[in-house]
RNA sequence: GGCCCAUUGGUCAAGCGGUCAAGACAUCGCCCUCUCACGGCGGUAACAGGGGUUCGAGUCCCCUAUGGGUCACCA
């Protein structure tokens, strides 16, 4: 048995931006696609001239190649049934959209904009459903050859049935039914002879062999129109598998306006590309299994349409954060610095070695943004109030740091070699010969380190990181600050 | 407003007629611990409401409510 290609493909506009929704979409459909042993389409739907952004496209290339997405049809790299840009096949559509006026299930419209817009408030006040009243539908065979003639402005409009209803069968969301009396006669063919979205839609999908239109539930409404269009070409529709919707916090559709839903912005605030892609595939889709990571590799091969749910999901950060996290922690220290590395650097002076800047914080870090803040104690201590020293648990206070700094002080000075291990040594020991616990010999020069209660790491891992000098300047400091107070 | 879709804890979600209704994030507590974090252990927390069908309903049907989508010469 031969069976049909899988085919899907990804069909943005190019509007400059990638959305989380939208890049869901694009993996849904690219993971549709390899599952099955399938290709994977890329096509740029760029009929509105209106709505063109310089550099769009790449933002889009440059967005798949992140993630991890390979198209194996598009644009940059060619493929069987391109062109694979829509302004770029501006003259397929219109002999198709003639086709259909030959057969009485299209005609032309001369209607202005003003006349459709006066209709349009007339049934505002009459309170009913604007549809276009089939005004031209009814000029002669002449009068079409006439207006045609004179160059007077035209579309092409769909000639809907309006009795019926029109069935598909939806790959998610099971039967769906319109009655066909909602359908406005639609146009195909705008003014400016470019076809619509939906006209070029079908006619592409059809011309490109897609064998499963995958794209966002807020298109359901519009299969039917899909749908009547394959019948009136005679040809056989594809699978349609809607998404459901990913929305913001609170609800609604994500927008400009709701802050980190851009891939690009999340990129800036340094989630990590396999993380978004983790997070981004759960939402609205399960394995069935208890997995929660997955790789990119993996997914391709057991995704699937029936994990896929029906209702809407609210994208929230907490979880892509803490799953972010995941993935940092499960990098090497190498691949962690590489990536580190510039958020370090817009913080602390280079002199720092970023190796253990990395080691202290790699479990930390959700998100690389917080890494300037985190860390930028060690460029100098925050201002010490001697009040930090005071700490229940430690049983630590103001004056047990007087007693132990000058102590620690001493016995750096005697080091002669400072790394992690001498240092928690030289702590060990101290404690040992003051017969107290390591923390409370620790406690206070981690504060006098860094003026901070709360740090990453600890007085060891500061102290290899800051070196001996610097070390012991900031104890000397504090002991210094300490013996102000007490005057 | 018409039409379409959805509704399991705060969030993501499993479940596809019989379960004490999984798991994860978040949250809370305990342990580990020089603080924080990581890690480990544990707790709180859900089938929107009402009718049916059935021996039995989160699962099937109807109604209501709520949320969302869609009604362009935008995509």
């Amino acid at each position: 048995m031969c069976q049909k290609e899988v085919r899907t493909r990804y069909a943005p506009s190019p509007t400059g931006f990638v959305h989380i929704g939208n890049l869901r979409s694009a993996l849904y459909e690219y993971l549709v696609a390899k599952a099955n042993g399938g290709k994977f389409i890329l096509r740029i739907e760029d009929t509105d001239q209106k709505r063109y952004v310089e550099g769009a496209v790449e933002v889009i290339y440059e967005t798949l190649k992140t993630v991890g997405i390979k198209h194996d049809e598009g644009p940059d790299i060619g493929g069987e049934y391109g062109p694979y840009v829509q302004s770029q096949r501006k003259d397929t559509y219109l002999p198709y959209a003639k086709k259909l006026v030959e057969s009485k299930k299209a005609y032309y419209c001369f209607c202005s904009e003003e006349r459709l817009e006066n209709l349009r408030v007339q049934a505002e006040e009459k309170k009913v459903q604007f549809k276009y009243d089939r005004h031209c539908l009814k000029l002669t065979d002449e009068e079409i050859k006439q207006k045609l003639n004179s160059n007077e402005p035209y579309v092409i409009r769909q000639l809907m049935p309006d009795t019926g209803k029109t069935v598909y069968s939806d790959a998610v969301y099971g039967d769906i039914v319109f009655d066909n009396e909602v359908l406005e006669d639609q146009i195909l063919i705008k003014s400016d002879g470019y076809p619509t979205y939906n006209f070029a839609n079908v006619i592409d999908d059809h011309l490109m062999k897609i064998s499963h239109v995958v794209r966002g539930s807020e298109y359901i409404t519009s299969t039917p129109k899909y749908v009547l269009l394959y019948q009136a070409f005679g040809w056989e529709p594809p699978i349609f598998v809607h998404l459901p919707l990913v929305v913001k916090q609170g609800g609604g559709k994500i927008s400009k306006r709701s802050g980190d839903a851009y891939f690009s912005d999340l990129l800036n605030s340094g989630y990590l590309p396999e993380a978004i892609v983790n997070f981004i595939v759960l939402l609205g889709w399960s394995s069935g299994t208890e997995q929660e990571f997955f790789t990119l590799r993996e997914l391709e091969n057991i995704f699937d349409i029936k994990g896929i749910s029906k209702s809407p999901s609210t994208y929230d950060t907490d979880k892509l954060r803490w799953m972010n996290g995941e993935y940092i922690r499960k990098k090497t220290l190498e691949e962690f610095v590489e990536i580190a590395s510039p958020w370090i650097d817009k913080s602390v002076s280079s002199n720092f070695d970023k190796e253990k800047i990395c080691s202290m914080i790699q479990k930390r870090v959700e998100v690389l943004d917080e890494i300037p803040l985190m860390i930028s104690f060690l460029n100098q201590p925050e201002i010490i109030d001697i009040q930090l020293y005071e700490n229940k648990k430690s049983k630590c206070d103001v004056n047990e740091a007087k007693r132990i700094l000058p102590i620690i002080r001493d016995k750096i000075r005697e080091m002669d070699i400072f790394n992690h291990d001498s240092i928690y040594q030289m702590f060990t020991v101290t404690a040992q010969e003051l017969e107290v616990k390591n923390g409370l010999v620790m406690w206070p020069v981690r504060i006098a380190l860094s003026g901070m209660l709360i740090t990453p790491g600890g007085a060891v891992e500061i102290a290899d990181i800051l070196g001996k000098n610097e070390t012991l300047k900031r104890i000397e400091e504090a002991i210094i600050q300490l013996e102000k107070e007490n005057a």
